[in-house]
DNA sequence: CGGTGAATTGAACTCGTTCAAGCTTGGTGG
DNA sequence: CCACCAAGCTTGAACGAGTTCAATTCACCG
């Protein structure tokens, strides 16, 4: 089970065979980067990057140098795909929060089999269209008090890494710090510690030894106001 | 001047005269929306929806009575687009701020002038990863002071306006209420009263008669940390 | 054994909320 | 022409969530 983008994918709609060897020649080559590193460091949009295993996250350095995570960037995940509008983001960038693989994967050979096999461009579109409402779910999240947006962000974690086959039923391997958990919330790392210790006591979560395990998961969605709807589980329309 | 769409859609590249034809012929049968109501009413995937004249917010009430609203519609912005995916954004909603004009296109005819016409399917990509990055934008907006943050939306808002002609050099219409904004940027109208308040007396803008003007345009983008680029001005590059 | 990164705790402080009231304006009906 | 009403704007004061600063603990690692 290596092909978590594959598996990601077929939300989209079914993948032919053909389709899915396709993907499978472009991620060969991979490459390892360091958590703390960002993986794309060079401008230019000749080429977009595959998250094969880590965890990654978008963020922005802030005048007042906080920096702020706008997403996570989870296995079977594309990144700077967005890039190809000229000069957008040139100040988002992407870090490896864990020890990542990376695939690089040229444009120009991404933007032929988009043309050629129907399936794939459809996935391209369901991928951008998730990610667009993913995106403005977290708008929606930072308007509620902490203990509920970080609920809110480990029931999507949950459910996302599920999709790739990287999350049982009520838990996952969870390598980040509390600082990384801040910066995706938005508050200090000294806040997030109060909150993750609250969300302890109340048993909503379990969270040691690099795991992350939810109880009563019912019980955490619940309390996020989690609804998976946005995740666009269910596929394409059109 | 009555194309804002089409204005628009020129900035992701150049459209033939006959792709212009084609979508001015999609926008032929409008409709007024009430301030305060919203757009999309029924639900189903069959439409999407073109906004003409006025603004509208994509919006989502949570549990505790709040609204906040996402984004702005602006003139030329389509809204429903998203809803290709089944079930996603079912809790998004979007409301007429002002009263609006707007035009109601069926989706299988916006799909196939899309894959007959590159330059429309390419102005489609284009909007929407503009519109994955503003929202991107609006998450790293929520992590700034309110003033910095207000600042930020008003010149977001001066740009898109020019964009489509609704906007001069440093001035602009703004029939939005006080509570609008505090819906859109996460705050609450007594809050976002001080805030105005203080940016006027900073004379970094004029508000009053149903228009925003900017004294010193420069300064407000300083002072909000504004960089337009992620509004993507500049075209795609694929 | 020292050193580094992460988690934790306390206390003072600030930004933003909430509640509650008063004000201003434009519109409506008598 | 005036009385009245409803929306939106403004203000004050108490409160609360989250920040900041500063220090401590702990685990791991060379």
């Amino acid at each position: 089970m290596s092909e978590p983008f594959i598996r990601k994918l077929e939300h989209a709609g079914i993948l032919s065979e053909v389709e899915r060897c396709a993907l499978r020649i472009l991620t060969t080559n991979r490459r390892a980067v360091l958590a703390r590193h960002d993986i794309v460091t060079s401008p230019g949009t000749e080429r977009v990057h595959l998250v094969t295993s880590g965890i990654a996250g978008r963020y922005k350095v802030l005048r007042d140098g906080t920096r702020r995570i706008i997403s996570f960037v989870l296995p079977g995940d594309l990144c700077w795909v967005h890039a190809a509008a000229i000069s957008a983001g040139r100040d988002l960038k992407i870090g490896a929060l864990t020890p990542c693989l990376v695939a690089d994967i040229s444009r120009p050979q991404l933007t032929d089999l988009i043309q050629t096999y129907p399936g794939i461009s459809r996935a391209m579109w369901w991928v951008t269209l998730t990610e667009l409402s993913r995106t403005r779910e977290w708008v929606v999240n930072d308007s509620r008090p902490a203990p509920e947006r970080f609920a809110h962000l480990i029931c999507e974690l949950l459910v996302s890494l599920q999709v790739v086959g990287m999350a049982g039923e009520d838990s996952f391997e969870f390598r980040l710090s509390q600082a990384d958990v801040a910066d995706a919330i938005g508050v200090s790392h000294v806040h997030i510690n109060r909150v993750v210790q609250a969300l302890r006591t109340q048993e909503l979560i379990v969270w040691c030894d690099q795991t992350l395990r939810i109880p009563n998961v019912r019980r955490l969605k619940a309390f996020g106001e989690f609804d998976p709807g946005y995740l666009c589980l269910d596929g394409l329309a059109i």
